[in-house]
DNA sequence: GCCTAACCGAGACGGTACGTCCGGTCTTTTT
DNA sequence: AAAAAGACCGGACGTACCGTCTCGGTTAGGC
């Protein structure tokens, strides 16, 4: 991995210190490293990963490729960041909701997410699962950056509706945090087909509620 | 779509005339197209979609790129009836077990499936969704192609499951009979764990059985 | 050299016997010899020598490429024979004009030369030439159906002209017959200007007919 | 034609200010040029210009085939260059011999001609050749490069010929500067025989002073 | 009149070169 | 020293074409 990938990066280097060869010369250019990541954002949206190239990026971020690359060993671990960075608004493990019931802290989850944002957020995944099956020794890094905060905000739902006794006692938690956002990607990716309210509530009421042990008549 | 893409075309040109175009000519070698397939699963799994070549594709087949190119037109295409080729062997919905428990019939679906594929299923199944990623429009015909059978099996499964009252009379069969791919699809894609048979037991006992209603005193 | 290349071959096999096999079977129709002749020097004036494509050729002779490869082995065995077919027009050594003197009779065998193949030759001799170029091997074949008879013309004419005593006794009846052939060559390959009735004179006045002591008050 | 072909564009773009896009970027290693040209003339001299390859070329030069398209667009074009950086050896203008008569000019400048390098001049004419009869278009290019100059060598030393009186008054200079580069082609291109000291003695003696009406006991 | 081998047009085949494109590196000039 | 610009090597892509082979069908002899 490269030095750069810092947003994704969330174990390594705590230390600060990268190493500074001298002293002198001229500071990097900070805000370069969210031009070139917006680029990438909006180009693989618009033409997707296999046919984005790294002069593409280059050009729309007016930057040049040494640029691109003194931050990021490869496109791959661009795209990572460039994930990582769309992410972080959509899931706000400081925030989540409570509504009393685990069936109305999902649907206020999901409204959370600002919903003109699908498309992207499709095609952002659709990237991503093509950058992990070609780099797999990254999966963990992309597993990271985009999908496990959305597994921990189900994890510490699921967590709560066990806790007050709204779910059966024995539930597996952590297998059960999975089913939404893996049911999610089957129809996004497989189907290609919009998650939305409706397939979230059938998903829920036919699928997680039910094997949570959690009636239908309760809601 | 290029017109070779047969295997997967399972809905097109019912029609047996095709406009005719004279009749003469050698007549294309099927052999070839098989061979030329079976070379792409082999190098898939060797060294992954991204880093296989047609070169090494039409070396390893003795076919030259024209015979290739003349049958499909770019890898994502080959790639795609490479992948319908060896799904034919992985479900057989004509003999299907029937243990009499949807438990029994799910661990003896699994075993079905010989365990020393499973490394090249899971290699399958990410140079699948790097074709996937690449190429949306084809979403339909991997679909069709790779996954749906074994959906297709577990909604017959779990269909007489309901029938014969082991699992409760309103459970979603669609939504359900997709538990098991997504959620696979989840460990062995974004996780990059085996999908071996702990995991499968343990998405059967604590998420579909649960949310079908199946008690666990029942096995 | 392929068995087909009979119009060049003025010296083999004088032994008719083709070792046939058993004695049956259809003969071969010497009407697509000529079909496919007429079509290759066709396609030669139009795209010249590299650009003719032997498919090109089977296709305007309306033949398959079995019966093309049946004649001749190669695209440079065909334009061979091509090029003999067009030359059999070009000089003919028994009818040669005899007005007198030298000058008269090469204006006379330039003037039987239809002016309006005048393009058509010139592509010829390139192509000839690409030929050669590239096939050293068959650079007396080439040589023998195009030039050599246009340089036995002139040899047959200078003679003439040495023998009733027009000419220097002790010309070099060998070297001179190639004046004209080699200028014309130079002019219309490397010059790539038109060997006109103007230029022939030139040559004539100012070369040949100097070097065989012909002066100029004679004409 | 191609923004490379440098060497032979003697006439083009004497304007140094070429639009100048921006003054950024590293700079066309004109190392780079020189190399590829003489891996060109390496290789067509080994193997001839229809085996040549332009991987050849690029693996004997170890530059990239990009670096190689950048500056010529197709074979042809690079043939054309590396036969304009031979033959900048082959005449000198500004040394021409000066031995009294005409007959011993030439043989001077004949033998001012390395021998060891005739398999490959010849080898190179044929190459042009080739390059010529495919692309008519460039023949200017091609003959400005390398037959103009010798011709252009004979054209002074017949001149001067002429201006001491040792030839005709009348001499068609023009037209007899051409006679032995002419002559020269057809022995090697179409003959296939060495252009030796001997055929060129032959040459001198029987067709171009005799034409300049330099009697023969005069050497 | 029938058999059969060789022919025919059409076009697929293996192989190979072409010219284009792109990833990741390096160089030049400017800031 | 970092910046933009862009040339560099390496190598895969998809196209085109050569010379061979196969297909179904036709056309002569020889019987």
């Amino acid at each position: 991995m490269h030095e750069g990938s810092r947003l994704v990066n969330t174990t390594a280097d705590p230390a600060p210190t990268p190493i500074r060869k001298r002293s002198g010369g001229r500071k990097r250019d900070t805000g370069r490293d969210d031009a070139i990541l917006r680029a990438t954002i909006e180009i693989m949206v618009e033409v997707g990963f296999e046919s984005m190239t790294v002069d593409m990026i280059a050009a729309r971020a007016r930057a040049g490729k040494g640029a691109v690359y003194r931050r990021w060993s490869s496109k791959a671990d661009m795209v990572l960041d460039a994930v990582a960075l769309m992410k972080r608004d959509l899931v706000d493990l400081d925030h989540l909701p409570d509504t009393g019931t685990l069936r109305g802290d999902m649907l206020a989850l999901f409204a959370a997410r600002a919903t003109e944002r699908d498309e992207q957020f499709t095609r952002t995944i659709a990237a991503l699962a093509a950058v992990l099956a070609q780099q797999p020794g990254i999966a963990d890094t992309g597993h990271a950056a985009l999908i496990e905060p959305w597994v921990e905000a189900n994890r510490i739902l699921i967590g709560r509706a066990v806790a007050r006794s709204e779910a059966t006692a024995g539930a597996d938690v952590e297998a059960l945090s999975q089913v939404i956002p893996s049911m999610g990607g089957y129809r996004s990716l497989i189907q290609r087909q919009p998650f939305d309210l409706a397939f979230l509530t059938g998903v829920l009421d036919k699928v997680l509620l039910p094997a949570l042990g959690i009636p239908d008549h309760a809601y």
